[in-house]
DNA sequence: TTCTATGTTTAGGCAATCCTAAATCAAATT
DNA sequence: AATTTGATTTAGGATTGCCTAAACATAGAA
């Protein structure tokens, strides 16, 4: 039984998050992850860590890493939910570019009552994915997030469909529009070029599809599997 | 020639908006004025005050009170702004009860972004008024608040039309909202008891209208002027 | 097994924003 | 003119959340 919903800070809410995405392959958040992620010094890390595990919301072994108790995990899928319908909110009903709902709705999620969110998501109907392809928790909590392998992972000559894309990289985000590179749409890898090198892909489209070259960083941003 | 535009804290957005309503009476807002529109300590607040006026966002003359500046009103209204057009849109598309609005209003006020509120504000038609009356900043920062009159202040036999009520307090408002009163009912005050007692009005509607009898503190709640 | 590289934590600081208690100022009253 | 009252400011503290620099721990390499 956990207690009653206290607000949480938005850096408390941004760690849980990191923490969250973080610990979802399995091995505990570290330090340095998490200062990585969030772009601060590993020291405010430890700082923070210490104050989120007074709060009950992470487990902390010192040296080992970190992670969430079922508090911090609800917390963490409540921030989510609020992320993802905002970004679905702001791009369906309010026009918002596929590349920039991201960064508004970093601020938005930490002010947005439950209240908006839920009326937001109900003009929407409830929304599965976000227009990234990221699932949306539901209401109480539950989420299915598959392990999905990325386009730099996956082996050439075969086809896969895109499911995912990171959203924290306008720029990014931006080209891999223009490439049709968005979830729903079919790839099939031609080719990989070793040490690190260019990945050309096919891209299906309504023309029929296009070939495309991308470097090892892009093709990180994207999550596919075999559905095609 | 006033500066880019750099981010305020929300603190400091609603000191501005506080001094920038005090100060609309035509007397500069006081230490303890702005204590205690928000709530906080006086001791507090000459501490704020310090900060706003090292940003030039006020001036201030010690123990007589404090000015908006020119770059202080800028920012006053631009939150003013973004403060009413958050009310219209959650009111008008996202259907928020009218005594809900301004709370959820004010958090997302120090969160939205330019871009955010003038798509709503789009999306609205570019509204002059928010659901409780008070009309809204242009994008470069044009308002005329007219100084009206209280149900309070106005005097006995007289028919005035209700122009604007004060959105702060949730369960006045939805009292209010019973009585019909809101912005553009009628109403006729037929008494007024002495010593601050109730305030007996007429309210019209379209059943032909009702007797109703108010408190000094709801009265001071509702303004009004001639144009019935 | 000892050393070293890497990652983590502690120590000490800083800025924003609030607090209470004490000191100070201004204005009104005697 | 002195006193009293009420408002304002200063002094000193707490919390959150970030920083850098220094100390420390773990694990792999020598």
């Amino acid at each position: 039984m956990s207690s009653a919903v206290l607000p949480l800070t938005g850096p408390v809410e941004d760690y849980l998050k990191a923490i969250y995405d973080l610990e979802r392959v399995g091995e505990p958040a570290t330090t340095n992850d998490i200062a990585v992620r969030l772009s601060i010094s590993p020291a405010s890390v430890s700082g923070m860590v210490r104050r989120l595990a007074d709060q009950k919301l992470i487990t902390h072994e010192p040296y080992r890493g970190v992670r969430l108790t079922s508090d911090g995990r609800r917390a963490a899928l409540r921030t989510l939910r609020r992320h993802r319908i905002l970004e679905c909110y702001l791009t369906e009903v309010l026009g918002y570019p596929w590349d920039r709902v991201h960064e508004e709705a970093e601020r938005l999620e930490h002010a947005a009552s439950e209240e908006l969110i839920e009326r937001m998501a109900a003009t929407l109907g409830d929304p599965a994915l976000d227009p990234h392809g990221a699932p949306i928790p539901t209401r109480d909590g539950r989420v299915e997030e598959a392990l999905l392998r990325t386009l730099a992972e996956v082996s050439q000559g075969e086809q896969f469909r895109v499911r995912r894309v990171k959203d924290e990289d306008a720029s990014r985000l931006r080209y891999l529009a223009e490439l049709g590179i968005r979830p729903g749409a079919v790839v099939r890898i031609l080719d990989k070029a070793p040490f690190e090198g260019p990945i050309t892909v096919w891209v299906d489209d309504s023309a029929g599809g296009s070939t495309r070259a991308i470097g090892v960083a892009l093709a990180e941003q994207v999550f596919v599997d075999e559905g095609g």
